[in-house]
DNA sequence: CCTTATAGTTGCACAAGTCAACTTTCTGAG
DNA sequence: CTCAGAAAGTTGACTTGTGCAACTATAAGG
């Protein structure tokens, strides 16, 4: 195949995937959302992170970041330590509650994608995530330069 | 690596695909949106595809599907044999410059791809658009069953 | 202290989707 | 043939995630 169809190929397969998203999910977190999800993955494994470090860390907009992470406290799922809007820099940090609706979203995701990917062996799975992630890898780098 | 921390890395990879894909979108697709030229494609490679089968074919609600025909007519990119909205069952097609913009779309995905892509051999582009066809299919079996 | 750079908030707009209600248009049973 | 009901499309109201720009509050350095 040449190599011009090989990433044709690869771009169809993507836009599939893509498309799908926002099915995959639903499927995925009944309760949490994905962006919901990420935040909340983020402030458990990273000490003292704060709103702006998530701009960096996702590329989203601070306006996105500001309303997304309101909605998360007046869920009662994280904590602003200080509890003081607006306040710069403000360590952010999960309630118990947010440690609980967390794992279990984690559990549910794990529990969903293993269902998934049933027949998959273990190396094969591996081998698709290295590829994604090279893939990510690939692109930021394409668009730093 | 036990089965659990594989799954929760590819976990982890999809999300971050998943999160940039609109930012892929925008690079990608400086004119056309991927659903705009999913559509055009679609329409391209299928003769006598009516607006039903896009429903089927991508899954999405039919009001969805809609109006992002009617977008798409507006535009004058793409023609319902007929003219007459609303009748069903009109076979789509593109007009002359529905072809010409989709040509201009694909080969500057075609470019952008190949570009983010430079230092990948072909195999393993291959493989990878192998893995995300087999998971696409994986989902939509687990969904289905 | 006061100025200034920066973090966070808010208003406005938009794209893509859903759901449900409605309108057309086909079609098949009588 | 006709007309009732199923299917296809359209439309309205709403949701979510996003960006940009203007604004406000805050921290920090001279």
């Amino acid at each position: 195949m040449a190599r011009d169809d090989v990433i044709e190929d690869l771009y169809h397969q993507l836009s599939s995937l893509i498309r799908r998203s926002r099915e995959l999910s639903n499927e995925l977190h009944p309760g949490l959302s994905l962006i919901a999800h990420t935040f909340l993955n983020l402030v458990e494994s990273t000490p003292h992170i704060q709103a702006s470090d998530l701009v960096d860390l996702l590329g989203l907009d601070k306006s996105t970041v500001s309303r997304q992470l309101n909605q998360l406290f007046d869920e009662g799922l994280l904590d602003r330590e200080g509890g003081r809007p607006g306040r710069r820099g403000d360590p952010l940090s999960l309630t118990s509650k947010g440690r609980r609706v967390l794992a279990a979203d984690a559990n549910q995701v794990r529990s969903q994608v293993t269902q998934w990917l049933a027949d998959w062996d273990s190396r094969s799975i591996a081998d698709f995530a290295r590829s994604i992630e090279r893939f990510n890898a690939s692109v930021t780098q394409a668009v730093l330069a």
